[in-house]
DNA sequence: TTAATAGTTCATATTTTTGTGAACTATTAA
DNA sequence: TTAATAGTTCACAAAAATATGAACTATTAA
């Protein structure tokens, strides 16, 4: 019961990764970072949309934000958010050649 | 737009990550399997909760199920789901200490 | 000071996820 | 064949996440 917390917690971080949205800025901060406008205008949506998950993102501790004059400049707190993504990214790759395979049988 | 769905399959994946009883799952099949009752005793809650969180990681390929006669054996599907779940964990247990470091200077 | 740029915040509607209990299925043992 | 064990499935209610547009704030430039 006392330890069902850090459980709570760390789903409050990992659901960081589970939107697409997310996931694509993720990708996009891999090696360096971007200001909101560069985001949005490579994302594509609406700004409030994309202010409002980069919010969520930042507060669970995922990004960083640095402001530089008008502009904010977004990137990954950490290079082990980007390999958590990847990792995960190589189990989808593995589920969908196998579900592949299958379908070759038939 | 034509890679847009490589996002919303990823983060699929990844939703499984996004719910405390899922990571504590996870946790729990790091290094063995276990049959539906251990896990539900080891987490409480109901038999139904669980086996429709069991089963939406199944789909998602996260988890393996292997029956033998009355019970269900579940597993990780890959040590990389493990991997990724302990990097997020790394990041939201930084982020707790630079928490704690911001309340001390307080 | 006015306008433009760069974003954030807010209220609300919609969609998705989650939890619950009851009913159901499958395997084994008596 | 009956009962017990081990789970799954289903319908529904409640909670949480998401998308949207309008209004707002902050910085810079003219």
């Amino acid at each position: 019961m006392i330890n069902k917390n850090i459980y709570k917690l760390h789903a409050e971080v990992c659901k960081a990764l589970g939107h697409p949205l997310r996931i694509e800025v993720i990708d996009l901060l891999q090696d360096n970072e971007l200001c909101f406008t560069d985001i949005l205008e490579i994302t594509g949506g609406l700004k409030s949309n994309l202010s409002q998950h980069l919010s969520a993102m930042t507060k669970k501790g995922i990004l960083t934000v640095r402001r530089d004059g008008k502009c904010n400049y977004f990137s990954l707190s950490s290079k082990k958010v980007a390999k958590a993504c990847s990792l995960m990214r190589e189990v989808l790759i593995t589920n969908l050649k196998q579900h592949q395979k299958i379908l070759d049988k038939m």
